[in-house]
DNA sequence: CTGTTAGCGCATTCAA
DNA sequence: TTGAATGCGCTAACAG
């Protein structure tokens, strides 16, 4: 319990008041540069550092912002929260975080609560949209009248959103298949309750569809993420369409277990089976082969994300109209092995 | 800027002082039921939910722990963060995240000042040991008071640490390789400044030691956790040992790297080379072959650390003697295809 | 330029 | 079992 020195402590040793200290603090413009200098020199001595809270508290606002994440476990969402630490770092915020472990249950509402009554200034939220939370959501937060930002979720009107261009990145994906000559083009998805899951698949689905390419039914097989379900969906995927000769994984970890399953059902990729992946994961470029896929700006979405909300909270300091805006965050495809007609 | 509801405005419309609605938010018993279920109801129509900064200053101390981690793209960094937060929210704790993105920079030092003027109640030091830097940190942290748990650091006194058992871990990876039968065991290590990398090589160098190996300078390649260098590495000791039987690879993305090299350095895994990975993520057992590896319980490594940190909290608020604690969680050797002699 | 007064929302005394 | 007074550490608004 070494006392704490708070703001008193100094000024007294100063010889001022504790206003005079609170505006160095602040770097605010009106005290002279004698005595700046004094109070200062006073504050590194003592080795003192304000309480953030009690400044809250006084302020009425904090610069802390509320994150809810989930599936961490995931390259993206830990991407993201890499991204958002990084520009919150930069813009002067703190993070508090919460990780919903199982989206469906209701706990968004605790996580949610207790960020509101942590003050927190913002809200970035960083979990795949699950049938009709969103609903709520957009209730309770639009009542509390707290500023916040949404990640990869459909936009709509009068909402912050950072989201990456899933549909886009789908149509790349697909569209390099064709181009590549490849005529019976399947999907594996990712879990339909996931917004991206779901923008990949419309992604391919579209440019089948313009290709002319008749019925998609059949070539559909859905994964949740992981490699096992990649695995097995891929084996589902051949047993079901033995002359497919091409498949866009919605993520690269579905992708080393198609990968592996498509080997062990005996085909030789790309030779016999074109794969394209998601995600561009650092370990994709060492897959055998190494996996074509489409890399999302993920750290530009954190970034974005912050920077977002940090617009909105100015708009209100400012009492300004709050203005929602949407960022689009474009991916890129990445060729490499996996999707190279012609080599063995 | 929806007025928000303060604890005077439900006891003024409970008819109750403010005291008395203090109470009953925090479980006291000196409340008449009578008194305590009117007074929730009007918490409840309100929407009341307190205000936990202002908790926080009044009672001098708060229930947020900071988490100083780094990494995060690394798998072992990110799943211990989500034990992290289980246990917390487990037990109550709010989530204070800072990373390190360089942590060969001074921003410890910046991430520990915005923790403590945040008033956390203790900190979670969850980053890779770097040269000197502990040294610093421990003087300001005891000089602080401030109670801390330290992440997979070599033990020291007076000092509460969470850490795996590294270097068995190195030790089972290699007893089995010499189990097999192989004789020139080689180990691709992750970067030195991280105290786990030198513990599995330690456990490694133990048993072939033990087991009256000789020279194995040449058997040594260094790494620094990512698939591209246990790619390099590996085509490195190839080069320098030809007849190299095995490799203990200190984490599965190196591991990757490493199986997808020799591969096309001709050899067959695991009838040429065997390769032993590190931290079992979950898609080791979807390479090409399934890799045989040690799984670290990351998850209970951060559950166990807020307990300690929970326990340093409980002795202090108790006035009671603060014994530091060590928590060891032993590693598990998975055995797949990757490492098991005469499959093709 | 600097100091004074007041109060952020709550919990800790104490007294009733 | 309840309430009144007081203060946590800081800053906004006003004075001087």
């Amino acid at each position: 319990m070494a006392k704490v020195v708070t703001i008193r402590d100094v000024a007294k040793k100063a010889g001022v008041s504790p206003m005079t200290v609170s505006r160095v603090l602040n770097d605010r413009p009106d005290v002279s540069p004698t005595t700046r200098r004094h109070v200062q020199k006073i504050i590194d001595d003592l080795g003192y550092s304000p309480s953030v809270i009690a400044r809250n508290l006084s302020r009425g606002r904090s610069s802390t912002i509320g994150i809810v994440s989930s599936a961490l476990e995931f390259y993206g969402p830990s991407r993201t929260l890499v991204g958002i630490e990084r520009q919150a770092n930069e813009l002067g915020f703190s993070l508090m975080v919460r990780l919903l472990h199982n989206p469906l249950d209701s706990r968004g509402e605790k996580a949610l609560e207790e960020l509101v009554s942590n003050q927190v200034a913002g809200i970035i939220w960083a979990v795949a949209e699950i049938g009709d939370q969103r609903e709520w959501l957009f209730e309770n937060l639009n009542h509390e009248g707290m500023p916040v930002v949404f990640l990869n979720m459909k936009p709509r009107p009068d909402t912050s959103v950072v989201l990456v261009n899933n549909k886009q990145g789908g149509r790349l994906a697909t569209s390099h298949l064709i181009e590549q000559g490849y005529n019976k083009i399947g999907i594996i998805t990712g879990p339909q309750e996931w917004w991206e899951a779901r923008e990949r698949e419309a992604g391919w689905q579209e440019i089948l569809h313009d290709a002319g390419k008749g019925d998609l039914k059949n070539l559909i097989a859905h994964g949740d993420w992981t490699a096992a379900s990649g695995h097995r969906s891929m084996i589902e995927l051949l047993d079901r369409v033995p002359d497919i000769e091409a498949v866009f994984v919605s993520n690269d970890s579905m992708a080393l277990g198609a990968l592996q399953g498509a080997t062990a059902y005996g085909r030789t990729i790309p030779h016999d089976l074109a794969i394209v992946g998601f995600d561009d994961i650092p370990e994709s470029a060492y897959f055998s082969p190494p996996l074509s896929t489409v890399r999302q700006g993920l750290l530009e979405v954190g970034c974005q994300a912050v920077s977002l909300l940090s617009h909105q909270l100015e708009a209100r300091r400012n009492d300004q109209e709050l203005v929602a805006e949407v960022a689009i965050v474009e991916p890129r495809l990445i060729v490499r092995k996996s999707s190279i007609r012609g080599i063995a």
